[in-house]
DNA sequence: TGCCAGGCCCTCTTTAGGGCCTT
C-alpha cells in the first residue's frame, strides 16, 4: 500500500469529552491544501466540564433531546450527527482520489471516536468505500522523527512553526497540523509506519 | 449509588506502573 500517493486529508474532532466509549462529537474539521470542511453537531448529552473549559462548547437542552450548541457563548449553527457525517463522507468523496487521513493521535482518539460515531449511524460502510479506512497518526509520526520533551500539537507549533495559534478550535487545529507535515517532510518509510486501518475492528 | 478513558511507550519491565496525548 503506497501510502505517499495518498492525497493527505488533516481532520480533528472537537467532543462532550475523553471518554471514547461514550463521547459525542461537536465539530468535525478537515483540510487538503486549500479544500477545507468544518461542521458543528448537536449533542444529545452534556458536555464535561473539562472539555467544555478547552473547546470552549456548551450546550442549553436537557434528557436525550438534542441540545443546541454554543460557542463561547455564541449560538453556532449545529446539525445532527447523521448530517454532519454524511456531508463529511460527501467532503471525502470530492476528492476521488486515495485518501490518507491524519490526525493528531488519531489512534488513541480521533478514529475510535470518529468510527464509533460513524457505526451508530449506519454510515462505516460508505465511509470505508469512500475513503479507503486508512489513518495516519502525527502524534506517532512526530514521535518517530523527533527527540522532542512535549509531542503536545501546541508545543509543536510554537516549536517548529512561527504562526498564531488558537488550540481546540478544529479549524484552526488542521491547519496547523498540515502546515507541520508540510515542514517535516517525512519520507514514505516512517509515514507507512505510522499509518493503520481500523477496519474489521 | 457511585463510579467515570485508554492505547502507546518507556523503564528502576514482562507476575507493572506511570506519563503522554486526545476533549
Amino acid at each position: 500500500m503506497a501510502m505517499m500517493d495518498r492525497v493527505v486529508v488533516f481532520f480533528d474532532l472537537e467532543t462532550t469529552g475523553l471518554d471514547t466509549s461514550r463521547c459525542e462529537i461537536l465539530q468535525l474539521a478537515a483540510i487538503s491544501d486549500d479544500r477545507r470542511f468544518n461542521v458543528f453537531i448537536s449533542p444529545c448529552r452534556d458536555i464535561d466540564e473539562g472539555a467544555s473549559r478547552v473547546n470552549g462548547f456548551t450546550t442549553h437542552g436537557h434528557g436525550s433531546d438534542p441540545r443546541s450548541l454554543q460557542l463561547h457563548g455564541q449560538p453556532v449553527d449545529a446539525v445532527p450527527p447523521m448530517r454532519a457525517l454524511a456531508d463529511f463522507i460527501d467532503f471525502l468523496s470530492s476528492f476521488q482520489a486515495p485518501l490518507l487521513l491524519a490526525a493528531h493521535n488519531a489512534r488513541a482518539f480521533d478514529v475510535v471516536v470518529l468510527t464509533r460515531n460513524l457505526q451508530r449511524c449506519s454510515l462505516m460502510p460508505r465511509f470505508l468505500e469512500v475513503s479507503g479506512g486508512w489513518f495516519l497518526d502525527t502524534l506517532q509520526l512526530s514521535r518517530e522523527l523527533w527527540s522532542l520533551k512535549s509531542h503536545k500539537l501546541k508545543d509543536l507549533v510554537s516549536h517548529f512553526l512561527n504562526m498564531p495559534f488558537n488550540a481546540h478550535d478544529a479549524q484552526e487545529d488542521v491547519r496547523v497540523l498540515q502546515e507541520l507535515y508540510m515542514k517535516w517532510k517525512p519520507n514514505q518509510a516512517v509515514v507507512q509506519s505510522c499509518t493503520f486501518s481500523p477496519a474489521g475492528r
